[in-house]
Formats: C-alpha cells, structure tokens, sequence
DNA sequence: TAGATTGTTAATCGATTAACAATC
DNA sequence: TAGATTGTTAATCGATTAACAATC
C-alpha cells in the first residue's frame, strides 16, 4: 500500500497536532534538526512510536541524522490540511460562540468565520470583531451564498443536532460541536464532539482515584 | 483484584462521561431499565464492552433483566466523583476564562467557582456573575485562604505552566488547561489539557482524508 | 570510514470482541 | 419454568514497543 494512502487510526490522528504544536516549537527556537529520541523526550512518547507515526505518511528522516525540522513542520502542517484556508460558521452567539469568535489564533492559522448564527434578536445584528450575527433562520440562505467548510455547533443541546443537519443540508463538510450531546453525521463529514463538561468529569474522576478512594 | 481498586485504563476513563450522559438521558427521560445491548446501540459501543466497563467499577446489573437506570446512574455518579462539591478558581479572564466563568451548568454540578484571576488591570475589581476577578499576583494569597481543588488555566501559553506551578504550590489537585501548551504537573495532581486549536486541526485532517486526497 | 539514526519487521502488550456458563 | 441478560473467561485484534538491517 502506498504510503500516505492508508487509513490512519485515530490514535495517530490525535497525535499529530501535538507533533505539529512541538516542531513549530522548536522551529521557533531555531532548532534545525532532531532525532526521533530528542522528540519523545519532550513529548513522553516513545521514539518507536513517533517514527512509526511520521512513516504513516512517507519517509521524512535521514538515517544517521534524524528529521529536519522544517521540513518536518511542512510535512506536518500539510498532512493536517493547514496549508488551506476554511470557512466557518458559528452557530450559537453565546458564551462559548463568543469566545471562539474573539480567539483571534485560529484566523492567522487559516480559518476564516464568515458569520455568527442566534436565534436571540438581542444579539441579531450585532457584531464581534466585525463578524455579523445573524438570525438561525437565514442559515440556510446564507449558506447557499457563502459556501463553507466547518459547522461550529454552539447551541443548547437540544437544537444542536438540528442546526448541524441543517448545516450539512447546505454543503459544510465537518461539525466542531461544543454542545453536550454527540452529533450524528453522514459517513462523509467530519465531526469533532468537543465535551468540556466530560473533560471535567474525568478530572473529578482522577482527583477521586488520586486520593485512593 | 477487588472491584474498583484495581487501575482504570485511560480508554475507560474517557468513556465514562459518555456513559454518565446517556443513563442521565434515559432517567429523565422516564426509562427505568436498559440493557446492554439497547445502551451498545444507542451509544455506537458494543454490548461486550459496555459490560466490560462497568465490570471494572462493580456488578451493577442482574442477569435476565439488565441495569435499573436509576441505580446505574448513582453508581456512575459516585464513580465519576460528581456525589461532590469541587472549588475552582480560574486563571485568565479573558474569552476562555470569562466563557467558562458564564457557564453555569458546571456550578450546578458542584463546580463553584470562587474566583478569576487576570494581569489586566482592566479586568481586576469586576466581576463576572458576582465572581471577582483579582490580581494574578494575589494568586497564592488567596489560595492560602480559599483551598480549591482544580485550577482552571486560561492565560496565555507564555504564562500557563508558570500559574499552574503556582496553583499546585497553593494546593490545587487538578489542573483544567485551555491554554495551547502541555502542562506538567507532579505525579499526585491530575491534569486535562483541552487543546481547541488539536481538535480543530483533527477537523481539518479529517476533511482532507475525507476528500481521498 | 565509524557513528548515528532512520525505516521497517517482528515481538509484545493491552484493549476489544466473542462466547458462554451462571442466574435472575 | 423458559427466556433474557449479566459477569467473566477466552480469542482476537490492533496498537505500541523492541530490534536491527539499511544507509546517511
């Protein structure tokens, strides 16, 4: 099978930001090269591991010398698709909507929001850094002028898998859904559950089982 | 091994705040008895692994009949450490910090927030639902006063593992990291790092995996 | 060249699934 | 009782780790 080509289990899958997060790192304090050894030190892998999971993706070290790391950024912000730009929505102008849409990070990192969606008329018409929020009912309309790419579900949970069907109805190709429900979709769009109440839960978990009880 | 005491894998962990939130679903949703094999189908898991799980923690079902929901869900409860009251105190009262400090489903969960912290000196003196956002340098002052269990970081990545250090000197057990750098805390305090920019980026692969491209 | 480190195959480990006796 | 479904053991599967030949 070709490199590249094959399906890629979803333990890489969430490893490979963090490789992304640590080269650039690195990158940054200009570090030229590294071996596969000096990166699982950092990141509490093992060295097996990391080579294991570049080679998912093609060959991109040397023998005797180890990766360099600019090379290996481009690689890796390539294989993550952040060589594109995306269009977004956020659907859900409330706290979590807000604050999505105020993190100014992920725009220099390509993703661009086209629109915020409420269905509270106080905050219809408004805008957050210059990005309008408009009424959930003109999503559909707005979608067929202004196709995107990345659904971000910020709704109570009880219409958030109506709004994301709605937005894959329209075109978008993957949901980040903040709301505290999992989100069914098509084989063919993406979907990330983002759960801050589980991420919480299991720290209430671990603080329990830290103590012995 | 007795029931419970043995070490829970990190996979299990993950699952539990799913679990939690399907049994809660079914309880109020009037439904008294689940098996298995209806929970395997409604959460995409299988039977034999549902079975698995909840074997770690204890013999919650009954041959022939399946799980009383109730029961099921007290048991997940307690397990999950959710039968008590957390004190947080949050970090960076900036998009982040102040959307997490305007949820307030987690207070009804036992997570009290006591208190923000921020640098800014605009921020200092407000209050965010009656919580007062302080002085970052007040930091250990106040946690020698008010001990907390958990310590939210919402601060920039520059400043993040510096607060928590601090919030662990103070006591903290558990640390609840937004911002987009790994956290490392001592072996006896838990840590949940929520990387929004990993879980976009894992979109953004799946989109382009999606494509076959 | 000699030393270093990759890419890759084989071995190990752990998690998931299947099967079924126990029992409600 | 007969049917259903658990708890648990055994089998399978996949992911991680170890080992090492290839090679820079």
């Amino acid at each position: 099978m070709a490199k590249g080509s094959g399906r890629i289990s979803e333990a890489v899958i969430r490893r490979l930001p963090r490789y992304y997060r640590y080269v650039r790192e690195l990158m940054q304090n200009g570090v030229t090269r590294v071996s596969s050894a000096e990166l699982s030190k950092r990141m509490g892998l093992t060295a097996s591991q990391i080579r294991q999971d570049f080679n998912c993706f093609g060959e991109f070290g040397q023998q005797g010398y180890g990766y360099n790391v600019e090379e290996l950024y481009e690689h890796l912000t390539r294989i993550l698709g952040l060589d594109k730009k995306y269009h977004l929505i956020i659907i859900g102008a409330g706290n979590i909507g807000q604050a999505i849409a105020n993190y100014t990070d992920f725009e220099k990192e390509g993703f661009i929001i086209d629109s915020l969606f409420d269905i509270n008329p106080r905050l219809i018409g408004l805008s957050i850094r210059g990005i309008e929020i408009r009424d959930v009912e003109q999503l559909g309309t707005f979608l067929q002028d202004h196709p995107i790419d990345i659904a971000v579900i910020a709704t109570p949970k009880s219409k958030a898998q109506e709004v994301a069907d709605n937005a894959v109805k329209y075109g978008a190709k993957a949901i980040w859904n903040f709301a505290p429900v999992d989100i069914a979709v098509p084989a063919d769009v993406a979907v990330e559950n983002v759960h801050l109440s589980d991420s919480l839960y299991t720290l209430s978990f671990k603080i329990r089982e830290l103590k012995g009880e």
